[in-house]
DNA sequence: AGTTTGACCCGGACGC
DNA sequence: TGCGTCCGGGTCAAAC
């Protein structure tokens, strides 16, 4: 499932294969998934291809295509036209097509005039210079959930799901039930280190590769959750067995000798 | 208004 | 083997 790290680096393949070519004519193959007017896109330029959030924004000339993947969603850029069995899109660029596609058939594609209406809500991006320790607090104290709703919510932060909650919140020793009102002065700076430090490390190591959603990012390297999806598994820190809970119906890993 | 729950969707895992 | 049932996960709408 793509989080932030992941989408980065997407973009960013994305863009140094497709920025400034020319798109052709789009092959809908499942209409399901697709927003806005396809029509519109066949013969207009990619001015740059960025990520808010989670969505992935191409941009083309007073136009965007914007593709959010949700869990499996994917975006291959291949030689060849013929569609996969999950594809829901070919966009044709140069002699290089877009595989867009999503098994689940959650993912969307929306072809529009501005991207307000997608991301005009959207919270801080957390590795960005405005993301301070100072917003994390102030967002902190305005919230009656727990810390790790509170992780998810994009609206606060944009671009953290469920696999890097928990392992921010396992990396910041929190247990994922506290209420976010609850944490004290040194357990936010750390809470803050840790948002910081793991979607870096993530980012720096080419991802979680526990899927294949895309081609366009490397699986030469990758990034090893500690806890999510590791229920029964020894903590890393002090080998007690790792504890799935549900919480607001995800999944949530933590271990309960380490986070408090 | 803030927070929680359900719907969306279907492949894969599981049970009989 | 084969069929049926259930689960998950991000987001949004509906309900609380």
């Amino acid at each position: 499932m793509p989080e932030l790290p992941e989408l980065e680096i997407l973009v960013g393949n994305l863009r140094s294969r497709i920025k400034d070519k020319n798109l052709g004519k789009p092959i809908i193959v499942n209409p399901r998934v697709v927003g806005g007017d396809p029509n519109l896109l066949e013969n207009k330029t990619i001015k740059d291809v960025t990520r808010r959030g989670k969505w992935v924004l191409i941009l083309l000339d007073e136009l965007y295509i914007a593709f959010h993947l949700r869990l499996n969603g994917y975006i291959f850029l291949l030689d060849y036209e013929e569609p996969d069995s999950y594809d829901c899109v070919i966009l044709p660029i140069d002699g290089e097509y877009i595989h867009f596609g999503d098994p689940r058939r959650l993912a969307q594609m929306k072809i529009t005039k501005g991207i307000n209406s997608l991301t005009e809500e959207l919270g801080l991006d957390p590795l960005s210079q405005e993301f301070t320790l100072e917003y994390l607090n102030k967002s902190l104290k305005k919230k009656r959930s727990n810390i790790k709703t509170f992780l998810m919510d994009q609206d606060i932060i944009s671009g953290i799901g469920n696999t890097y909650a928990d392992e921010i919140l396992f990396s910041a020793k929190i247990n994922p039930t506290r209420p976010c009102q609850s944490l004290d002065e040194e357990e936010i700076k750390l809470l803050y280190k840790s948002i910081k430090d793991i979607l870096e490390e993530a980012l720096r190591l080419g991802g979680t590769s526990t899927e294949e959603f895309t081609n366009l990012i490397s699986r030469e390297k990758s990034f090893e959750p500690r806890v999510h999806r590791r229920e029964g598994e020894a903590c890393p820190i002090c080998d007690t067995p790792i504890v799935m809970i549900k919480i607001g119906g995800r999944g949530t890993y933590y271990c309960p000798k380490c986070q408090k």
